[in-house]
DNA sequence: GCCGGGTGTCATACT
DNA sequence: GTAGTATGACACCCG
């Protein structure tokens, strides 16, 4: 834990991210996350930020009223820039030049965490959290409010709940702080990007409104995931109500603004090195998109994460804020996500090395070329859930015993692993061979295990389009992957292999218990019960973010289904997974019906024997009865003739000789008595023929 | 481990 | 030519 404060208390970043953010001209909306130990150091933050309590305000320099120009309203114990000339303030004379900016809203839910090394809160570079609320939110105040908002207390954004980052504000005045502000020598060298940062910031609110409806799909579900991830994270905070990490949410959804200048002051307060550590790339790309309802612990947890495991050079923060630009371009835009991903899976085993060093001023690693070259938006854009899931874990890891070297195993993707191939994602022996004993190949249902690519699918609800978990995992693609629909897949298989490698019996994990595999594998197992409805189809299908559920998708008419393609700008990929996941459905259905049809045949048939062979008897019996009853009248019949004949007399009286003589019957009812030698022969014979067979039957 | 039923999918022919 | 349907064949899962 220890060790993670340190992280965290390195990751300060993070407050010069949003600070950054803000002064890219993207209000922001700060939560506050205080995993908060001894305030030693908070009250050392504080001053930074203009005040000893004003963690509520100090990141709200942005007034509700937008206002742009009351840097003369700092704190006095805040670092005043200097009219005279000095760097801060020519920049803040360049800025105001600039003209006021249309402001993207943007919130930014922040995981603040205060860590102090033990014993020495100079050496600590405690990451300050200051909760920003609202105007009419928790009792925050705006930078510019000072002190004074501070007196009050609101720096808490829990509000009336008793944070000992609260408790502590309130029972110790501000003091000077051991850590000057050396902002002055850094002023002149940023003066150029923060003016870059301005001009884009305006540049990219031109393309917000047009990004919107197209965004307006993606927030809402972002949302839902958002009330999934503050169930969690409200139970957690219930069940462990632990006075060392606090985990503050949001307590209400309004946006928190900056002043610019406010902003510039705190850039020039802060130490050196921590502008060099700072990471705007970590600013996800929804920053630029997400509404005031989008203020989710996911959306925190990344910004978490990734100012954490991620630097950022301030021009490239400016080309973070265009989050919305990538979206035209389908096609560059999984390309970079790709690529992006790739760096920030790099990036991701920066906590690790962080952890171990950071207690120590200005230890967050140097920004290197590749951090610098990380467009982690693109990626964000359509793997920001899936960094959600993970740096969830991450806090929840944090709760309970986190070892960092796990979480830096989570995203750590051994190089062997970036030999798989793009094209892996059909190829199943190729997945098996890189996810050794784990395959967990999404396709087919051998060696597939869905643990944690369901754990990925926790915030997934309803129609397959809202999120796409899959790409989280993508911690091990190939860096010379061009197709995002493969590199997703193999990503998955990768991340796969990462979460068995967090086996409590891990030989890598270190003293500290690790409680995250336990609680994994109890997500795990309720994201199985939930993953495994999902057939294979609608994985697939959630892993290209295709808008649509399967069950739509195959039970759409033709007409709107191609109209359906027609009016969403759909990739070739997810256009070829939608047919082939209709055709599929279509000829599942098909097969269905035709053994349905089948065994209806089958059953109808068996039903025709049965009849046929009761019909058979039936006729049998019936036959049986007419034979019987034809012998019965022949019998009868041969008794009446050999008594006619026996009552016959001839003309001398003597009785008539029935082999001579012949009973015929005419046609007018009358019967004769006819020599056999007149009896026509073949009536003759069929009279014989009839005799013999009613001997034979008898 | 074998067996049979159920199911999904593919290939193919047909409509 | 496309989409859908029907069906045999195959593989897999499960009891």
């Amino acid at each position: 834990m220890k060790q993670l404060k340190s992280w965290w208390s390195a990751g300060s970043g993070l407050l010069h991210l949003t600070v950054l953010l803000s002064l890219a001209g993207l209000p922001v909306d700060l939560d506050l996350y205080l995993l908060l130990s001894p305030p030693t150091l908070l009250r050392d933050e504080l001053l930074l930020l203009g005040g000893p309590a004003s963690s509520a305000h100090a990141l709200s320099p942005f007034p509700a009223s937008g206002e742009w120009g009351h840097a003369g309203r700092l704190h006095p114990k805040g670092r005043v820039p200097d009219p005279a000339g000095a760097p801060e303030g020519r920049l803040l004379r360049e800025v105001r030049a600039l003209g006021v900016p249309f402001i993207p809203r943007t919130q930014v839910d922040a995981w603040l965490v205060h860590c102090v090394a033990a014993g020495d809160a100079d050496s600590a570079h405690g990451l300050l959290g200051a909760a920003a609320s609202s105007a009419g939110g928790v009792g925050g105040a705006s930078l510019d409010g000072g002190g004074q908002a501070a007196q009050g207390g609101g720096g808490d954004p829990r509000g009336t709940q008793n944070s000992p980052l609260a408790a502590e504000e309130e029972k110790e005045p501000a003091e000077p702080t051991a850590q000057v502000p050396h902002a002055g020598e850094c002023a002149s060298e940023e003066n150029e990007v923060l003016r870059e940062k301005c001009e884009a910031a305006d540049h990219n609110s031109r393309h917000e409104e047009n990004e919107e409806s197209v965004s307006a799909r993606k927030e809402k579900s972002l949302q839902q995931n958002n009330d999934d991830e503050n169930k969690i994270d409200k139970v957690d905070w219930e069940a462990e109500g632990s006075t060392e990490s606090i985990h503050e949410r949001r307590l209400n959804g309004t946006d928190t603004s900056f002043f610019l200048e406010d902003l510039f002051q705190l850039l020039s307060s802060q130490p050196e090195n921590s502008l060099e550590g700072f990471s705007l790339g970590d600013i996800p790309p929804f920053l630029g998109t997400v509404n005031d309802g989008m203020n989710s612990s996911a959306h925190s947890n990344v910004n978490f994460s990734q100012a954490i495991s991620h630097d950022v050079n301030l021009h490239e923060a400016m080309l973070l804020c265009p989050n919305n630009t990538f979206r035209r371009d389908p096609v560059a835009r999984t390309s970079q996500a790709q690529a992006a991903f790739l760096q920030l899976t790099s990036h991701t085993i920066n906590p690790e090395q962080t952890l171990t060093v950071t207690n120590l001023p200005g230890s967050l690693p140097p920004v290197d070329n590749q951090t610098r070259t990380l467009t982690s938006q693109d990626l964000l854009y359509d793997l920001d859930i899936n960094i959600f899931d993970e740096i969830n874990l991450m806090s929840l890891a944090t709760e309970e015993g986190f070892d960092p070297m796990e979480v830096a195993q989570l995203f750590e993707e051994p190089d062997s692993d970036s030999g798989l191939s793009l094209n892996s994602s059909h190829n199943r022996t190729s997945v098996t061979k890189s996810n050794s004993s784990h395959s967990v190949y999404d396709e087919g249902a051998i060696g597939y295990n869905s643990d944690l690519d369901s754990l990925s699918h926790l915030n997934l609800e309803g129609a397959v389009g809202g999120y796409y978990t899959e790409p989280s995992k993508l911690c091990h693609v190939d860096h010379r992957s061009a197709s995002g629909f493969h590199s997703n897949l193999s990503f998955q298989h990768v991340f796969h292999n990462h979460t068995y490698h967090l086996q409590p019996s891990a030989p890598e994990s270190t003293d500290e218990s690790f409680s995250w595999p336990v609680k994994s594998q109890k997500m795990s197992r309720h994201l199985n019960d939930t993953d495994r409805n999902l057939s294979r189809d609608e994985r697939r299908a959630k892993a290209l973010h295709i808008p649509f559920s399967v069950d739509e998708i195959v039970r759409m008419p033709v007409d709107s289904f191609n109209s359906m393609l027609s009016r969403h700008y759909l990739t070739d990929l997810q256009v070829s997974l939608i047919r082939d996941i209709r055709r599929r459905g279509k000829n599942k259905v098909a097969a269905q019906n035709c053994r349905k049809r089948k065994l209806d045949i089958i059953l109808n048939l068996e039903d025709d024997v049965c009849n046929l062979q009761a019909k058979k008897e039936t006729l049998k019996r019936e036959q049986a009865q007419c034979n019987k009853a034809v012998n019965i009248m022949k019998q009868k019949l041969h008794i009446l003739y050999h008594d006619i004949f026996s009552r016959l007399r001839d003309e001398q009286g003597r009785p008539v000789n029935p082999n001579q003589y012949a009973l015929q019957c005419s046609h007018d009812g009358s019967v004769l008595i006819v020599p056999k030698e007149l009896v026509p022969s073949g009536h003759r014979k069929e009279n014989q023929k009839g005799k013999r067979k009613s001997e034979r039957r008898n």
